[in-house]
DNA sequence: TTAAAGGTAAACCGATCGGTTTCTTTTGTC
DNA sequence: GACAAAAGAAACCGATCGGTTTACCTTTAA
């Protein structure tokens, strides 16, 4: 067993693939290029270009969150300056070389039918980051933390948009100066 | 000339296709079937498929803008008022059957080359649909009226992403909400 | 020592991609 | 009725798609 696993290899790439250039104009030929890594072998690993694609959404699922919560924690020590903070974090990731939007409504964009797999992981994907909102807004006392943090999330995917469709250079920092109005008003 | 001219109905097939499907994943050969044309006449008025992608989402732009204007006006009478009706104008879009999030938002999940024409397109649509908002900000008397219809504007584009994405059922009632608290703060 | 496991490279598969070409038929206009 | 433009049907192009197969080469553990 190699100390990088040849499934992670293939994963690691596809995910900078996937993103960067999408889902169906990224071949499978062009990732195990990358990858260094035979046909044979992501085959051997993934039953189809599906699977590698479910694969490498529920990879970036984990990696997203991970780091969104390690620097929202890092930036701010108290749970309401935390819920300010989120904002910071997603404009620090807008500025990334590379940053082509949120990967999950790229696939919900690629993937039309509401039931496929993709679909699936991408709107779970969206949930567990409203949750972990949620349990910020609940450690912070908010009157109604579900709503709080409904109206947090919506304002994080505007400004994903407003970024990365509109090119609104400022959008995650407007975002931030709305969701500083709902914070006041659930928690004065 | 027929009373639809070919090119219409080329235009008005693709555009089904690439907003249900996508637009990498419909073939020439689907559109030219279901439009009921030949390959030829499409290609004599198109060079290519990029430019047939092109002269969709300026149609899709022309019907969406019209649409959102025209029924926005029907709903309500001040501009005031307008601005929040822009809200059930969404949310009665989104209810709409065959609903697949907004087009522009889906193009830029597939051209990531920000100097892609239809990236431009995106990016152009997104404003004028600002500059609408605006225009009815002014005329409400709106303090900061480009202010206040970048954040409306913002909580469009969260709603759509939370409805489509994200599964929530009442995003648009929730960004309407939203969106009142900031008409507050600019007109009162 | 050996044999299984897992790797590589490359040929190969049928299907589809965007796009062109050829030839025939329809259509609208003088 | 003659004629040119537009459209249709279908063969064809090279490239690429997702996926399989074959043959050979390492590594590793019994």
């Amino acid at each position: 067993m190699p100390a990088i696993s040849k499934r992670e290899q293939i994963i690691t790439e596809a995910l900078r693939l996937f993103y960067q250039n999408g889902f169906n104009a990224t071949g499978i030929d062009r990732i195990i290029t990358e990858a260094g890594v035979s046909k044979k072998t992501l085959y051997n690993h993934f039953r189809s270009k599906d699977e590698l694609v479910l694969a490498t959404l529920r990879k970036r699922d984990e990696l997203f969150r991970n780091n969104l919560m390690r620097e929202t924690e890092r930036l701010a020590s108290t749970p309401r300056e935390q819920l300010l903070a989120v904002f910071d974090v997603i404009a620090a990731w807008f500025q990334e070389k590379g940053f082509s939007g949120c990967m999950f409504i790229n696939a919900a964009a690629e993937f039309s039918d509401t039931q496929d797999p993709c679909r699936i992981v991408s709107a779970e994907h969206k949930r567990l980051v409203c949750d972990y909102i949620r349990g910020l807004a609940e450690q912070a006392g908010a009157k109604d933390p579900d709503n709080l943090s409904k109206q947090l999330n919506l304002l994080i995917e505007g400004a994903i948009v407003c970024t990365y469709v509109g090119a609104d250079s400022d959008a995650a920092g407007r975002a931030k100066e709305m969701a500083n109005v709902f914070l006041h008003s659930a928690l004065d």
